[in-house]
DNA sequence: GCGTATCGCGTTTTT
DNA sequence: CGCGATACGC
């Protein structure tokens, strides 16, 4: 383990002299009290920064300072969100310093406890053989685990099928109990309460039985690593002299603990983040993390960085604007001196259609004043949004790459071919030798679960596979299954030699099982195999694939100038010239589903994330009309984000003529509110004033009808105009009619 | 009880 | 596209 000096550190004498300083300096991306501050401070240090302010361009700048003075590169950590980012980011580092700096030690938190697990896991009582399982395999297991419980009526009772593995998992990241959450979040479910507890004991037996690890599963373990080990963390603590960490807004309670454990012997640490960008509280993540940390770790120096170098000034205005009415917020002010004068422009769609139309009309003229088409990025805030326009662009021709939603390693029949080698490395996940088993024709739920619940309780998994007894209908199947592990179990074959035999005999099940479409879906068999190539051990490719999915992006080689549609979060850090965020209406964003109060609040630094992507282009859109479940057409408005904004931040682009439908006067009542005749001094409203069935007025939703009373002071309304909502006492401005 | 084929419907956001 | 419900056949 090597031992690290900091001695050149300790003193802030640095003088930046260094080529890399300079040109730093010069292109006026930090002045220098600021790159001083960054680069040679020992101890804590928390940069507070603004969107587009060149906030992990800081950490690259420290990571290079610190090997230029003799650091070795792997006494420091880089804890990134996305293993990409931390990729990208020490590429940077490399070029600034002139050296590769690959050597650095960088990951996403899941990564780096993956790393650590299997090397320091016998310390607390694991094995290094456990297989990491991803969202889609929860749900799996919780759906088994259901039906085998009885609990299938509680489906209907959950909001969506995510939500009951959201819920468990929630709670963990979250440090608190299951209990708890479900009275805090899940008021509805309080009458389940017993049920839901059983099945999140059943899931998270299920899988210690089996030896998988879910991604909190992960985190905890690096936890307890930390805390039931003193000769791990002192190690781990030596070993990563230094710590940084990116995003750090969107790290849960236990990634907090695990940096204050971790760099317990020296404090160096510095972690960046900005907290109007905060979208993971879903996933557990607190952005009071960056509120608390300069008391956790003391005498951490703050450094604010308000210069933006992404966007002109229109669009930080619009931007401003939108974070304005924040309930809680470090208060940064952006400026730049970017040139530019261009406003933000709000397209009104009539439909989904005329919106998709926009866009590609938009796009061409965009690609005639020279911007490249890799350049423009359509935002949205559900993945399904997109389907419109990815029509529309099939026939215009425009290649696209789409990110967020389904990934490549998320499709059945790499699910498929993966479940081979998982069972190599893992006899008991029982998850993989169902998906083997269910390929088998005459082979169903029930005889996968009996046949694999066999093999996870042998202590011989291939002679437990032997021994069962096959019905007679599909003996000749299972014999050629049983040959195939044997072939598998035979020497010790590189990893890409053990796919080339499991997709021999997978070939023909795929063509049977995805008949209209596998040639399609052969291309991305063939890009497994060539990313196969590149492992020497099977179990570090499963976890790289499972923590870290490939992208569809290799398929055709060579086009990378394509337009990119993503999801908001998934275009988090990015940046692009021009930028549309389409379905900004109300009801879409923030989602239907999201309540006054945090998750509204979350919604608002969602759109807030999407418009400061743009550098010098932006466009807001919606369709005034929609299709409604039961095929009809509803009408409906601009996002509130947008209504509630100054005027003259943003541009109406008018089609045609104007249809004055419920858009128009929801807008008109939205901006007269404020200047119409003085109201009388509001009185603060009581659940006690409210009783089922009376009748209340919201400035924009309207007249509606109270519906529900629940304890946690929200009410549930149904607007005459805009249908049921569960509004907050506290946050809603309502009025008894 | 178990397996299979087919139809129709609804999608939050994810390391 | 992936799923749940449903009906049908063994």
């Amino acid at each position: 383990m090597a031992c690290v000096t900091v001695a050149a550190m300790k003193n802030d004498t640095f003088s930046p002299t260094s080529e890399a300083v300079s040109a730093v300096v010069n292109r006026q991306e930090l002045n220098e009290s600021q790159y001083l501050a960054v680069t040679t401070t020992a101890g804590p240090v928390l940069v507070i920064a603004g969107a587009g302010s060149g906030k992990t361009r800081t950490l690259v700048y420290r990571v290079a300072h610190l090997v230029e003075s003799g650091v070795p590169p792997e006494a420091i950590l880089l804890l990134t969100f996305t293993r990409k980012a931390s990729q990208e980011m020490l590429w940077r580092a490399g070029r600034l310093l002139n050296e590769n700096c690959s050597r650095v030690v960088g990951g996403t938190f899941h990564g780096i406890a993956n790393m650590l697990l299997r090397r320091y896991g016998s310390h607390i009582g694991y094995g290094s053989s456990f297989s990491i399982i991803d969202r889609a395999d929860a749900e799996g297991i919780v759906n088994l685990l259901k039906s085998s419980l009885g609990l299938g009526k509680l489906d209907k009772r959950f909001p969506s099928k995510r939500a009951v593995i959201n819920m468990i998992s929630g709670s963990v990241n979250r440090s608190i109990d299951l209990e708890g959450l479900v009275q805090d979040q899940y008021a509805h479910l309080s009458d389940h309460l017993e049920d839901i507890l059983a099945l999140a004991k059943a899931y998270h037996q299920f899988k210690f039985d089996h030896g998988l690890m879910d991604y909190d599963d992960l985190l905890v373990n690096w936890k307890r690593l930390l805390v039931e080990a003193p000769e791990v963390q002192q190690a781990v603590s030596e070993r990563f002299a230094y710590i940084m960490v990116d995003e750090y807004q969107d790290t849960n309670l236990i990634q907090a603990d695990i940096i204050r454990l971790a760099a317990h012997t020296h404090d160096n640490v510095m972690v960046v983040g900005d907290d109007s960008q905060s979208i993971y509280s879903f996933r557990g993540a607190d952005f009071y993390n960056i509120m608390r940390f300069p008391k956790v770790f003391a005498g951490a120096k703050i450094i604010k960085l308000e210069e933006n170098y992404r966007s002109t000034q229109p669009i930080l205005s619009l931007t401003n604007d939108i974070i304005r009415n924040a309930a809680e917020k470090y208060t940064k002010t952006l400026f730049t001196s970017i040139e530019g004068d261009l406003r933000p422009m709000v397209f009104a769609a009539r439909d989904e259609r005329d919106e998709a139309a926009f866009i590609v009309r938009t796009i061409q003229q965009l690609l005639r004043k020279g911007v490249e088409l890799s350049d423009i990025a359509v935002l949205f805030r559900s993945s399904f949004h997109s389907y419109k326009l990815e029509l529309e662009l099939g026939s215009d021709n425009l290649e696209y790459e789409k990110r967020g939603g389904l990934k490549l390693t998320e499709s059945a029949h790499m699910k498929d071919m993966i479940a081979f080698l998982r069972v190599l490395v893992n006899p008991q996940d029982t998850l993989s030798w169902n998906r083997i088993l269910l390929q088998l024709e005459k082979v169903g739920p029930a005889t996968a679960q009996k046949i694999s619940a066999n093999i996870a309780g042998a202590s011989d998994a291939l002679e437990a596979l032997k021994s069962y007894v096959p019905g007679k209908t599909w003996k000749d199947s299972y014999a050629r299954l049983v040959r195939l592990f044997v072939e598998l179990h035979g020497g010790n074959a590189s990893p890409a030699a053990l796919f080339e035999i499991a997709l021999d005999y997978y070939q023909p099940v795929f063509e049977r099982l995805y008949s209209d479409d596998f040639p399609k879906r052969q291309k991305d068999l063939d890009q497994l195999k060539s990313i196969m190539g590149g492992y020497e051990d099977l179990q570090s490719f499963i976890d790289d694939t499972t923590l870290d999915p490939p992208e569809e992006s290799s398929r055709d080689g060579r086009g990378a100038d394509r337009l990119i549609l993503s999801t908001i979060h998934s275009s988090k850090g990015l940046e692009f010239e021009a930028v549309f965020i389409i379905g900004v209406a109300d009801g879409r964003f923030p989602h239907a589903s999201a309540t006054f109060g945090e998750q509204w609040e979350e919604e608002r630094r969602l759109l807030y994330v999407a418009a400061t992507r743009a550098k010098k282009y932006l466009y807001l859109t919606y369709p005034r009309q929609m299709m409604t479940p039961d095929r009809q057409f509803r009408r409906v408005g601009m996002s509130p984000f947008l209504t509630e904004l100054s005027g003259g931040l943003f541009e109406h682009i008018n089609e045609q003529y104007g249809e004055s439908g419920a858009s128009f006067n929801f807008q008109s009542t939205a901006f007269s509110a404020p200047a119409g005749k003085k109201k009388s001094q509001v009185k603060k409203l009581e659940m006690t004033d409210f009783s089922m069935g009376c009748r209340v007025k919201h400035p924009f939703f309207g007249d509606g009808t109270v519906t529900k009373l629940s304890k946690s002071r929200s009410l549930d309304i149904h607007f005459d105009r805009h249908g049921l909502k569960t509004l907050h006492l506290d946050y809603a401005k309502l009025t008894i009619l």
